[in-house]
Parts: C-alpha cells; sequence; structure tokens
DNA sequence: TTGTAGGCGTTATCAG
DNA sequence: CTGATAACGCCTACAA
C-alpha cells in the first residue's frame, strides 16, 4: 500500500488548491507560524476538503521524532505481562503514542536483533521488560543517551530508570501473615534465577524469617523457574521431607497450583495441612475452584508509570538523571491459607 | 533520543570517508547497483567501522514502504488473544517486520482514530481483530487499495481477507460428543452479539441440534457477553427450568467457568448432574480444578497465518482477490463431560 | 563502474 | 503576514 494508504495527497497539492505556498499551509495546520485568520482558515478548509492527511514518515524524518516506543518482553503469553501492556498502551494512546511490541523470549540474539532493529526506527523510547539483567546493551543504550524505562527487571550495575514492584515487601506482607496464622515452618518456591525480581522476593523471604527470629532452613526451598511443573516438582520435594511444611510461600502464582495440585494428588489438603500463597494474582486465582491467596501487583499501574516515566524522559530528551519508581503490593486473602497445623 | 538513538553516521559521512559518492555506498549496502568488488569491500569495510546504520526513516519515505503492520484488538488482556498475537509477531520477526498493537476495547471512535492514526504513519498493513462487523471503515480500506486481514471477525457484507476458525464445526463436534454420552437436553450459552464468531457459534448449535433431530427449544439458550458473570446469570437462568438440562456448551471457557460457579454453589455437580463443554481451551482450563471439555482453536496458527496472508498481500500491492483462511479446532475431552443423567 | 541531480513530504529559517 | 529555500537521509535514473 504505502502509496495507496495514505490519501496521496500532499501539502503541495493543498498549497495550490488554496492559492497559498507549502509553508504557509504548514504554519496554518500546525498553528506555529503567523497566518491571517482568513488564510488560514481558507487552508483549513481546502485541506479538509480535499482529505489531505499529513505524512508522519515526512514529519519524522523532518523533526526526528517518531512518536512511537518500543516494548521488549519475554513473552505476551505470560499472563503477567498483558495487563501491563494494557497499562503502557493506555498511557501512550492519550500522548498519541504507539506501541511496537517485541517478545523476546529470554533469547539474548533476538532480544539484541530487535534492539538495533528499533533504534534504526529511530523509536522515540524504549521500556525494557524482558532484557538480562547483565545485558551490555542496556550500557550502550545509556552511552548514547536513548531514553528507556527497564521494567519489572533492574540491571546489576548500571543506574536506570526503573519501574518495579516491592517484591521483598510482597513477600514480606505474605510471611507476617501466616506467623499471625501460627505458622513457623515456612518453606518458598523460588523464581528463575536470573530475574532480579526473583532474588528480590527471595531477599524478602530471608528477611522476613530473620526478622522473626526464625532460622533459616534451606531444606525449606526449592528452586523453580515460574512454571507449573517445577511449582509441582518443588512439592515433591517438600513431600519427602521428614515433616512437610505448615505453610509454602511461591514466587508466583503458577508454582502455587503446582505445588497445590501435587498436594491433590497426595491426599493433603489446602490449607488444613498446608498454607499455600503465591504472588502475582493471575486472573485465574480468583477463580472458585482455586482461590489462591496471593501477592497482588499493580500490573496496570506498573505498566502505565513505566510509560508516563518514557514519556517524560523522551519530553526532556533523556537528559535527567535516572528515576525508580517502586509500587506497592497488596496481600489478597483467599481460602489456600489457615491457621497452621498444630503437630508435634 | 532520535538525534541521539541512530549513531548520527549518515550515508555521506561513509561516502565522504572511503572516497566515493553517496549512491555509490547505497549500491555498495543495498547491493542493487553495479560496483566494483575493491570499492564495495572497502565501503563496507568503512561502514562498519564508523558503525553506519541506514535510517530506516529516510529510506521508508524514499521507499514508500514502512516494514510495519498494525494490529487492531479489542483488549491483549483478554486470555484469548496473547497466542494470536504471538502468532502474529512470530511470523512477522521472521521476515524484519515490526508490530504495532492497538487496543480498542471494542471502542468505535477509538478504533476509528487509531486507523487514522496508523493510516497516517503510512504502515504497510493492518490486521483487524476487534472491527465491529458492519464498520464502514473496512469498506474504506478496501476502497483505498490498502492491504489488510480481518482476523476471526468477519464483515457483513464487504468480501475480505479473513482468517478465521471453523467456529460452527468447533460446536459441532462438542454437540456430537455430548450426544454420543446420551444427552439430548443440551443448553447453549451464547456470545457477545456484535461478534460473527458468537454468531457462527450459535448456529453450529442449532445446526447440530437440527441433524440430530432435536427440537430447538429457546428456553435452553442464554445470552452471555463472554464475561465469568454472565455465564454465572445462565446458569441461574437454567436453574430456573422446571428441568435442568443435562448438558450444557458455551460459546467460551469463561461463561463455562461461571456456570461451574453458579452450579457448585448449588451443590449441582459436573459431570455428574450436568456436563458442561466451553470454547476456547484458555490454559486455566486444563488445571486440575478445572479440567474443563472444551473446544480448542489453534490460536497461535490464526495469528501466523493472518500474518503470513497479509505479507503476501503486501508483496503483491493488495491487488489480489481476498482469501479466506479457515482453520479446525479440536475438542478436548476433560473431565466435565459424562453420560446423560438418566432422569425421568 | 562511478558520480550528479532530483525527489520522497515535511518544517524551520529567513527574506520579502 | 507570506513565500522561497534548504534540510531531514536515503534511493534511483541517468549522465559521465
Amino acid at each position: 500500500m504505502s502509496n495507496a494508504m495514505r490519501g496521496k495527497i500532499t501539502i503541495k497539492q493543498v498549497a495550490e488548491a488554496s492559492g497559498v505556498a507549502p509553508s504557509t499551509v504548514s504554519n496554518a495546520l500546525t498553528g506555529k507560524g503567523y497566518v491571517a485568520p482568513e488564510t488560514r482558515s481558507r487552508v483549513l478548509e481546502t485541506a479538509e476538503n480535499l482529505g489531505y492527511r499529513a505524512s508522519s514518515l515526512a514529519r519524522s524524518l523532518r523533526l526526528q521524532r517518531t512518536w512511537s516506543v518500543g516494548l521488549l518482553l519475554a513473552d505476551v503469553s505470560n499472563p503477567f505481562f498483558p495487563a501491563v501492556v494494557r497499562g503502557i498502551e493506555d498511557v501512550l494512546w492519550r500522548r498519541q503514542y504507539n506501541l511496537v511490541l517485541c517478545n523476546t523470549d529470554y533469547n539474548k540474539e533476538k532480544e539484541a536483533a530487535y534492539l538495533r532493529h528499533l533504534l534504526d526506527k529511530q523509536l522515540d523510547g524504549l521500556i525494557l521488560a524482558s532484557t538480562a539483567s547483565d545485558s551490555d546493551d542496556v550500557l550502550e543504550l545509556q552511552a548514547r543517551g536513548v531514553p528507556f524505562v527497564m521494567l519489572n527487571r533492574r540491571h546489576v550495575s548500571a543506574k536506570t530508570n526503573y519501574v518495579g514492584m516491592d517484591n521483598a515487601g510482597g513477600v514480606g506482607k505474605a510471611i507476617e501473615h501466616l506467623l499471625t496464622l501460627g505458622h513457623r515452618r515456612i518453606a518458598f518456591i523460588k523464581g528463575r534465577a536470573d530475574s532480579s525480581a526473583a532474588k528480590e522476593r527471595f531477599q524478602g523471604y530471608r528477611a522476613a524469617l530473620r526478622e522473626a527470629g526464625i532460622r533459616f532452613d534451606p531444606a525449606l526451598v526449592a528452586q523453580g523457574d515460574y512454571t507449573i511443573e517445577s511449582g509441582h516438582a518443588a512439592a515433591a520435594g517438600f513431600l519427602q521431607l521428614a515433616r512437610l511444611p505448615t505453610a509454602i510461600v511461591s514466587a508466583n502464582d503458577f508454582m502455587a497450583f503446582g505445588a497445590m495440585a501435587r498436594f491433590k494428588a497426595q491426599g493433603i489438603r489446602v490449607p488444613d495441612d498446608v498454607s499455600v500463597i503465591g504472588f502475582d494474582d493471575i486472573f485465574v486465582s480468583a477463580l472458585p475452584w482455586i482461590e489462591l491467596t496471593t501477592v497482588r501487583p499493580q500490573s496496570w499501574q506498573l505498566g502505565a508509570s513505566a510509560a508516563q516515566l518514557l514519556l517524560e524522559q523522551i519530553g526532556r530528551r533523556g537528559r535527567t538523571r535516572p528515576r525508580e519508581i517502586i509500587l506497592e503490593n497488596e496481600l489478597i486473602l483467599r481460602a489456600t491459607t489457615g491457621p497452621a497445623r498444630t503437630t508435634g
């Protein structure tokens, strides 16, 4: 298309039709330069009549801005992301920006390729939600002065714009709740090792135990990878222990599902025999068959804040000190937590 | 950024640095014109050294192509879409195209505004997955010769490129299964009235009954809107009947969940008292607490096919007869269907 | 084989 | 207040 996609009418034709110069048409349309009210209205009218639409492409080339931003994320199919994407897109929409979506599958080459591609297209800014925390690309973006915001994954060393959630605090709330229910043997299922968020959640677990004066027991920690299967495996591991923990906190809901499924298969009741708390509150967790107690991040807001921060940076041409925005999480109490079993 | 985002190096500088004319650089880089092997390699090298990257913007303006396509859908947060989006994006990625994501929320104004915006940006093509089936915009796109593909929603009158699934056939499979289980009183929960897919599913229901020689009973049909709540309400309606239907087919999984939740609250067992079949097979449906028998569309493939078809159209500059691609669905047997209760 | 000139459609600058 | 001119960065006839 392209040829066909636009009405084919250029500013020159409008100029000719209204008997003025192209630059005057531009001035009239953008409202920037001085232009006599009557010529102005005449120009506007003929533009309207001809169905003139300015070419974003030409304007972008001239102005060196594209009013588009790129989003790099691991995979939209991951149920954590859609709400975040909506948050981003809703904010961009209000400001007339477009969103270019890129799935990287946590694949470094793919990510790098996308990045090059997007840079070539001169997008006005980037939101990085999948970047490996030690990526050099991030450093280069920063060196180049490209406006960008990291979302939910922090870079190990570089101080960048960052929007995330209080992961440690979220787990803290979960454990606090369990403590009030009398739990002391609290297990934890960790998330992907390469995720800063997963690390923070685990740290939150350790910190909360420490604060409660409970000794850390490595046997009560399982390594997962955010999949249902890994939660299943983790639960299987706990079942090998001499005594089952009375409660389990999982770094995400999926693994909590897996664990619960494993327990169910074993005839172990939740929450009577063991309490379970997840993290993410994906919509499934609210269904009556599940009713998972879980930590709810402000997903939409996460995206919205990232987009807002990015637009700010773009406005200031990227020359500001990096900012961090950390959003609080809420503990949603449902049916998978109960008083600790008073076993021996 | 923009200024900063690209390395700031233009084709002229490469030309100067390698002692040739810009056009020669262009020829060398694109490999189109004739250029002596040695100058060619020299040019390539200096380009590499300088870190030259061609400006997509300038190229797009010149070539009138953007290597970007737009996707209009209702809402990425709707669990049906992410897999479709992935399918689209995976195909585009291979061909070096970018995807611009637009959520329309089924809002006509928003959709129209997005459309204008995207047309101004001269995207190479469009995938429409949310357009109201009677939208005039579609007709205009067609008149203008803009390459586009309708996804999962058909236009009432216009003959367009279309990728969809065999909705009627999917429901047919569901009902066939129920028939073999001995069901005769089969209810149906309809989807949004403005969706062609919803209509087709309902038609599939009627057709299947007719074929089985079962008389259509309006009392066994409830109008839903694809939400859990509406499924809940539909089940509540069925509970008012003198006799409960022995099976229910729902136009999507969500409404099936709602219905099951309502039954559960009432102490009615699935599938012992009533069988339930959904449509979509969102991942939740497979969880051990739910195990919903449901019709599974080829979601990823749906997106992939749409993208492929679109790219074809773009290649042929949109001047081909509209094509239709209809994908088959698979009935996934799980735990919510069983033999019909042999009540009086 | 290489270089020159023009144009893709805008907008900014600066004379008039 | 308006209009000519140049420039954004690239590609492509056509000329040399």
